[in-house]
RNA sequence: CGGGGUGUGGCGCAGCUUGGUAGCGCGCUCGCUUUGGGAGCGAGAGGUCCCGGGUUCAAAUCCCGGCACCCCGACCA
């Protein structure tokens, strides 16, 4: 629709400087985004236009599930928050403010306290529910470190949506018809994506999935054997085996002077991390102590050991460490009266260990689990490229999380008093499940999962526009006209097109539409016009070949329909 | 919160070590030429050198204190 020389569209020759993701580079570059803070960005005309398109495919996507879209404040009464224990229990992150009359207010990150309050006073009868209520709703939150532009940012548009069902099964329903509208999503969006387990945190819950798009820029870690996806701050895979030395009748002190890493002693005694095991010291929510042990080449997950000890835990402290385990430097299971959490991928048989030893600058060489120290079991490790699931090698890839489904339960509709009559009239908590979309981190994925050296390549459902159009021609001139005219005819065929008819030359027009991806460029230039034609460039792949000018319009809609 | 780095026209940067009238490339304006891969020539416009204080005859430059932004890590419904 646009024509570029009266458009807004502040193309770069150069990324900025602090850039590091691909997508930002490219957002900022093809004039898609501006910068106003740390975490703070403008949405620019062009970049506004690929936002809104996937906004149109969610809000499509959630209506054909019973979605109903509503709009709900960001500026909330701290009330409901400290009702739900979130206002101190969301931490920093949670924007606080105070209105004139220095009522506490917070800037809502998310929407449940304000949701179940409607539903509280909404919902009164089994013959209400089922009920998905959605928004797209900018939210806020004081993130520690935004990052990558719009893929870590404080401020976003998100659309989340709300189910409210009668029971557990219910709940279940409501979920899965969410699954299966994200499925669409995604897949009009044009993403190359998948779902994994995940965890359900600190918010409790019964379930959830996110929803990932591999790429370099990714944040998550997701985990990916055949048949197999997970985050791997939940994922569990078997270890493989590491080359140890035989254990003798018992362990045998050696000698570390002044060697405190695992690579250090590693390295010293001549044999792998894995033949090494670590200590994790921990103190419980109730105070109690506990040593996790695990592989010298192997990291603590904290999830995954928080499920495991069935309670919150932080990392001991050197003075504690001491009262339980005597000086620091060397921490070692065997000969102490602690609770000893060992990692699955420690086997008992088939060598010894080396553990600390408890005392400066000393190992122990050849300790055997079970017989030098008792020990409860878990996996409490992260998987590792390496690790097997169902004998296949797992491989772990970044990516960007685009999405994700939680079945919250009563959580909230406990606390604030969100419930229904049943049949027989008795009162009953409505079960809840929340379900997030963040359009910025798709059209970010997106770029990055489909850029090339020249420039971003949009999926074709998700372009700022469906075709850019370029004339060579200088006002006045044949080309000119004929490309004026193509321009309405593309428009009236019902493609929403770039028309750059800007006095700049060939190079330039040919580089800013690589640059923005427009899923098909159209050249009208005297050297193809002498045959009659004229050229078109499919942005993925750069193919070009010409058609006729005599039909062009309709010619290119097919094409373009052809894209998928 | 720990570590590292950067603030100089719209963008990318030099100048700072050794204080002395603020520079380069791109972009922008005007004129002429040019028009299928970021064009040429000429003439211009545009800067509280992040902020505050200090030293000095003189500070972008040295000293002190702030602020902002970026990257790595920690953190993260």
């Amino acid at each position: 629709m646009p024509r570029l020389s009266e458009y807004l569209l502040p193309t770069e020759r150069e990324p900025p400087a602090d850039a590091e993701a691909l997508s930002h580079k490219l957002l900022v570059r093809a004039g898609l985004i501006r910068q106003v803070g740390a975490g703070l960005w403008t949405w620019m005309p062009a970049g506004w236009r690929a936002h809104q398109r996937v906004v149109q495919i969610v809000r499509e996507e959630m209506d054909a599930i019973g979605g109903m879209e509503m709009l709900m404040p960001i500026l909330q009464p701290a009330e409901l928050w400290k009702r739900t224990g979130r206002y101190e229990g969301f931490g920093d992150e949670l924007f606080k403010l105070q209105d004139r009359k220095q009522a506490d207010m917070v800037l809502g990150p998310t929407s449940e306290e304000v949701v179940t309050t409607h539903a509280s006073t909404l919902i009164r009868s089994y013959r209400d529910l089922p009920k998905i209520l959605y928004h797209f709703q900018t939210k806020e939150r004081d993130e520690p470190r935004p990052r990558a532009a719009v893929l870590r940012s404080r401020e976003f548009v998100m659309k989340d949506s709300y189910s409210f069902d009668r029971d557990r099964e219910g709940l279940d329903a409501s979920y899965e018809k969410h699954a299966r509208a994200y499925d669409r999503i995604f897949d009009r969006c044009g993403l190359e994506w998948y779902s994994v387990e995940a965890d359900v945190g600190a918010m409790g819950g019964f379930g959830a999935h996110e929803y990932m798009a591999p790429c370099p820029a990714g944040e998550n870690d997701v985990v990916l054997a055949p048949g197999y996806a997970a985050n791997l701050e939940v994922a569990s895979a078997v270890a493989q085996p590491v080359e140890r030395p035989s254990a003798g009748a018992a362990p045998e002190e050696v000698a570390t002077p002044g060697m405190s890493t695992i690579a250090q002693v590693a390295e010293a005694l001549e044999l792998p991390e894995g033949a090494l095991l670590k200590a994790y010291p921990v103190v419980l929510a109730d105070g109690a102590f506990v040593l996790v042990m695990l592989r010298g080449d192997h990291k603590v997950n904290d999830i995954k050991l928080a499920l495991t000890l069935k309670s919150q835990f932080r990392q001991a402290n050197a003075a504690e460490i001491e009262a339980q385990l005597g000086p620091p430097g060397s921490i070692g299971p065997v000969g102490v009266a602690v609770r000893i959490v060992l990692d699955d991928a420690v086997v008992a048989d088939g060598g010894g260990y080396v553990t600390g030893a408890n005392r400066p600058d000393l190992h122990l060489r050849g300790v055997v689990p079970g017989r030098d120290f008792a020990f409860e079991r878990g996996d409490v490790r992260n998987v590792v490229a390496g690790d097997t699931i169902g004998g296949q090698p797992v491989r772990i890839e970044p990516a960007i999380e685009v999405g994700n489904i939680f079945k919250l339960g009563t959580r909230y509709s406990d606390v604030l008093g969100a419930t229904y009559l049943d049949q027989a009239g008795a009162s009953q908590t409505i079960w809840m499940g929340c379900y997030g979309i963040g359009p910025a981190r798709i059209a970010a994925a997106a770029i990055e999962q489909f850029a090339d050296d020249s420039g971003i390549s949009w999926p074709r459902a998700i372009s700022p526009f469906d075709i850019h159009l370029v004339t060579l021609g200088k006002e006045g001139s044949e080309e000119r006209a004929l490309a004026d005219s193509l321009y309405e005819q593309l428009q009236a065929a019902g493609l929403d097109t770039l028309y750059d008819e800007r006095d700049a030359g060939p190079g330039e027009k040919f580089a800013d539409a690589e640059l923005l991806g427009c899923p098909v460029r159209v050249t009208i230039g005297r050297r193809t016009l002498q045959n009659g034609e004229i050229e078109v460039q499919v942005r993925r792949g750069q193919d070009s070949r010409t058609l006729p000018l005599e039909g062009a319009a309709s010619a290119i809609a097919d094409l373009w329909r052809a894209l998928g």
